[in-house]
DNA sequence: CAGCTGACAGATTTCAATATCTGTCAGCTG
DNA sequence: CAGCTGACAGATATTGAAATCTGTCAGCTG
């Protein structure tokens, strides 16, 4: 039985939308393009979203949480000291961004414009990461090592002090000379804060 | 003598880009505006700036020239406390750009694509403010109340980490309810890690 | 009869004709 | 004659008619 006469699931759409995202870009791929790839016609695609900004939100839902999920890893691993961690976090989420940006800029591109329409979505990864960052900095409270009131709070500074290095906004800068060694003196002065 | 029989200068040209600016927007403003906001022909603002783009460069560079001067009182008043200054300094430039942003959105608005289109002169800018920061980082190193290797490089950090409490990027966020704490817990995080 | 189709109305986008603007410059004017 | 004007060519923006797309739904089909 061939792929195309499956029965048609909300997944096998969104994996036919990012194709058609990543040929067509976000301002032309239609529901009518994602139907053609998946040799339905479009109104079965509305049986499964009901719009076409439900269809992008959750493609970009999908594309967000792998990024969440590849970070995951590094709040888990429990044996390793704190500091250690907060700092390999943050570099984990640098590079996974930048080679994002750098490796593709079309579809960067793309799948910016679709952060952009979708707020809300981008508000919980927002929520999901400071809550990653909010284990790490109170695993290392709880260890000793870090002093903060509220680590809930202070997760939340240290994203925000750090967005020059993963707010799309900056992803040209991100390629300039020098970048490197300007996330390491940010990170530096926030751990050094950090510290008991 | 009535100012419109004044000789024309560059300076009276930039007022009425800016009043024409305000009214029409920055899609909008054309510089037969300004020309008949002059009460002269387009051709003899051409006299005064090369090119349209030029015009609203120096616009742009009157705008941000503004910021800068405001904060450079803080930078100068070498007899109070480094780690008092920088705080002043920091809160100085939030609150202005908060006020330009709040009071005015529009305006605001129209300056942001402004600096959208001058990279060059947002750089310059930028280079100018974290200039200010380093003389205050520097002070700071000297009277033993900061620690530093670089007090450059540091500067450059300290306006980073701060992006989101001054880059228009982030306009929308200075409304929000929570913001003022959010501002104090990353200014508080980066002077902590400062601390000699 | 569950799931799919395709015709349809209203919304949005495209495209090409038209209007306006930018930048120049020969000549006018005080 | 220094500074300004306004006609002009090419570039850019606006507009409105035509094409396409979104979202619905009555009916088809396996």
């Amino acid at each position: 039985m061939s792929p195309t006469s499956e029965t048609l699931t909300a997944e096998r759409i969104l994996e036919a939308t990012e194709e058609v995202l990543r040929r067509h870009g976000p301002a032309k791929a239609t529901v009518v393009d994602v139907a053609r790839a998946l040799g339905v016609s479009h109104g079965s695609v509305y049986r499964h979203f009901r719009t076409k900004a439900a269809l992008r939100e959750a493609v970009t839902k999908r594309w967000l949480d792998r990024t969440s999920e590849a970070l995951s890893g590094i709040v888990a691993a429990e044996d390793r000291d704190p500091e250690t961690r907060l700092r390999d976090w943050f570099t984990a989420l640098f590079d996974a961004k930048r080679h994002k940006a750098g490796d593709d800029p079309e579809l960067f591109a793309t799948y910016t414009v679709l952060t952009d329409e979708n707020g809300d979505v981008v508000g919980a990864h927002i929520a999901d990461l400071t809550g990653q960052l909010t284990l790490i900095v109170r695993a290392g409270v709880d260890a000793g090592a870090f002093h903060a009131a509220s680590p809930e709070a202070t997760a939340r500074a240290l994203f925000q002090a750090t967005g020059r290095f993963h707010d799309p906004g900056y992803a040209r800068a991100w390629e300039q000379p020098g970048v490197q060694e300007e996330f390491e003196a940010v990170v530096d002065l926030l751990v050094r804060g950090l510290r008991q």
